[in-house]
RNA sequence: GGGGGGAUACCGAAGCGGUCAAACGGGACAGACUGUAAAUCUGUUGGCUCAUGCCUUCGGAGGUUCGAAUCCUCCUCCCCCCA
C-alpha cells in the first residue's frame, strides 16, 4: 500500500489539490511537507495532535516534515473555523506558547540532522514593512476570491454560508495572506511543495498555492485531513472540563488515558486508524473483535495504551495504568507516598496533624467531611450507612469506625473515597 | 395610574391554621446490575452530640393565635389585564 493509500485507508485524507498526481509525486522521491500550528496556548491538545501525527507519518515514510509554529500568524488569529473574532495574544504569551509547542513537538518528530525542521514564521514575517508586504504579497490577491473563501463567507453571514457570523476585522481578513506567504517562503528556502492541514485550512492552503504560482510559477500541492469529530458531532478531545492537553501538567497521563478508554464504540475504529500507528491488519482484527464482543473493549484499551505511550512515554503509561487499576477498585497497598502522589495527582488533598490518628478522635464521618467528600456530618453518615465509604478502596461499613495508623496506605497518606469515583487524600504530617 | 395573580427546599410544583422538615416530579448522591456504555431497579436528599430530642427553613419585616408555609398589615420583586 502506498503512503497516500495508507492515509486514505486511515480516513486521514479529506481533500487534495491533485487527486490523480499526488500519489505518484509522493512515491517518486522524498518530498518536503509542512503543517502549521497555532500558538494559542503553551501546550498542544488532542486537536493538534492529529496534525503532528500526520507529519510523523510523512517522516516515517521517508519524507521531510516542517513543523511551523505561527509566531507571526498567532498575533493575527486565524478566522478559519471560528465564529467570532478572537482576542489578540500578548507578545510575552506568544513567546511562551511558541517555546512550549516547540518542546512538545520533539516527542513526535525527529529534528536531528537531516530530519524534520522546526520553523517560526515570525522569523521571516517580523521584519517586513507593511508597504513591502502590500506590494509584494497583497498585489497577488483578489479580494473577490478572498471573499469567496468559506472562512470569510461564514463570518460575513453571506447567503449559502454555514453560519450567520458576526463580522470580522481587517486584521483577521489578512490572516490568509500571511499563511499563503509562509508556504511560498518555505518553498523558496526549503523546497517545500506540499502543505497539509485540517479541513478548515483548505482556504488558506489553496491561497498559498495560488500565491506560489503567481510569484514564482511554483507547482505546489495541498492536502487536508478531516477534523476529528465524534459520532455525536462534537469535537474530539474536548470534555466538559475543557480540552485534553498533551502537557502532563494540564492533563495528567491518567486523565489522558481515561479519555481514550471512554471512547464510544462508534468512534474508536476511526481513532485507531487516524491516531495510532498500528498496522491495518491489526486494526481490522480489533474491529472484528469489537463487533464480536463490544463489552471486552479491547479497541479502547489498545487505543488508550498506544496514545498514552506515544504522548507520555512508557513511564507515563505505567502510572496511568496503575492509577486506572486503583481508581476502579483495586485495594491500595504496597505503595509509598511518592507513588500515591503520582497516581492521585488529580485528587484534592487535606493535611491533618498526625496526633489526630493516634488519639482516636478522627472518625470516618469526620474524615469524609474534612476532605470535602461529604458536605455535612449527616451527609457523611448517610454515605457510610449506604455502603459508599471507602478507605484505601476497602469499604468501611461501620458508622463508628475510628481511623488509626493502621488505616494509612503509606507512611503518611490515607486514600478516602465516596461512591465509585470521588477520591480525596488525607495526609498526616508529624 | 386602576384591577387581578404570584413569590415554597438545587429546579419545577403541591400544601391554604395543628397530624409540615413540608406531597409529587426532575436533578443530585449512595447501592445493585453492567462494558469505566445506555437503560433499569432500590435507598437517600436542611443542620446538630442521630434521639418518636433540639435548632434553622416556605420573598422581607411586624402582628393575630396555645399553635402559622397556611390568617392580618406593611414592604420588596415578578407576571397578566385595563389606561
Amino acid at each position: 500500500m502506498s503512503f497516500l493509500a495508507d492515509l486514505r485507508w486511515r480516513g486521514l485524507l479529506h481533500q487534495t489539490t491533485d487527486d490523480t498526481g499526488l500519489e505518484a509525486w509522493l512515491e517518486a522521491e522524498p518530498r518536503t511537507v509542512y503543517a502549521g500550528f497555532d500558538p494559542t496556548a503553551d501546550s498542544l491538545h488532542v486537536g493538534s495532535l492529529l496534525g503532528l501525527l500526520v507529519l510523523r507519518r510523512f517522516q516515517q515514510a521517508g519524507h521531510k516534515p516542517i513543523a511551523l509554529v505561527g509566531g507571526a500568524t498567532g498575533m493575527i488569529g486565524d478566522p478559519s473555523g471560528k465564529s467570532h473574532e478572537r482576542n489578540l495574544l500578548s507578545q510575552e504569551d506568544l513567546e511562551r506558547n511558541v517555546a512550549g509547542l516547540a518542546e512538545q513537538m520533539r516527542q513526535f518528530l525527529d529534528f536531528d540532522a537531516g530530519g524534520a525542521i522546526l520553523v517560526n514564521n515570525l522569523d521571516w514575517t517580523g521584519s517586513w514593512s507593511y508597504l513591502e508586504f502590500l506590494r509584494d504579497v497583497g498585489k497577488n490577491f483578489s479580494v473577490n476570491v478572498m471573499l469567496a473563501k468559506d472562512s470569510v463567507k461564514s463570518r460575513l453571514g453571506q447567503p449559502g454560508a454555514a453560519t450567520t457570523g458576526d463580522g470580522m476585522s481587517y486584521t483577521e481578513f489578512s490572516y490568509m495572506l500571511l499563511q499563503a506567504y509562509d508556504f511560498v517562503h518555505l518553498h523558496q528556502h526549503y523546497g517545500c511543495q506540499l502543505q497539509a492541514g485540517g479541513s478548515d485550512q483548505w482556504g488558506n492552503i489553496t491561497a498559498g498555492i495560488d500565491l506560489g504560482r503567481r510569484m514564482h510559477g511554483a507547482p505546489l500541492y495541498g492536502l487536508t485531513w478531516p477534523l476529528l469529530t465524534k459520532s455525536d458531532g462534537t469535537k474530539m478531545g474536548k470534555t466538559e472540563h475543557g480540552a485534553i492537553w498533551l502537557d502532563p501538567q494540564r492533563t495528567s497521563p491518567y486523565q489522558f488515558f481515561q479519555y481514550w478508554i471512554n471512547t464510544d464504540d462508534a468512534d474508536v475504529g476511526g481513532c485507531l486508524r487516524m491516531l495510532t500507528e498500528l498496522e491495518p491488519a491489526e486494526i481490522e482484527d480489533l474491529d472484528a473483535a469489537r463487533a464480536e464482543n463490544p463489552g471486552q473493549r479491547t479497541s479502547q484499551r489498545r487505543l488508550a495504551t498506544e496514545l498514552t505511550r506515544l504522548v507520555h512515554g512508557a513511564e507515563g503509561l505505567a502510572v496511568a495504568q496503575q492509577a486506572t487499576e486503583i481508581f476502579f477498585g483495586a485495594e491500595i497497598a504496597d505503595l509509598d507516598d511518592t507513588q500515591l502522589g503520582q497516581i492521585f495527582a488529580d485528587v484534592p488533598s487535606q493535611q491533618l496533624p498526625r496526633g489526630r490518628l493516634l488519639d482516636g478522635s478522627l472518625t470516618i464521618v469526620d474524615a469524609l467531611v474534612q476532605v470535602g467528600l461529604a458536605k455535612s456530618k449527616g451527609d457523611a453518615r448517610r454515605t457510610v450507612q449506604q455502603g459508599g465509604a471507602y478507605v484505601n478502596n476497602r469499604r468501611v461499613a461501620a458508622i463508628d469506625t475510628v481511623l488509626s495508623p493502621q488505616h494509612l496506605a503509606s507512611t503518611s497518606t490515607m486514600v478516602l473515597r465516596s461512591g465509585k469515583k470521588k477520591y480525596a487524600l488525607l495526609q498526616f504530617a508529624s
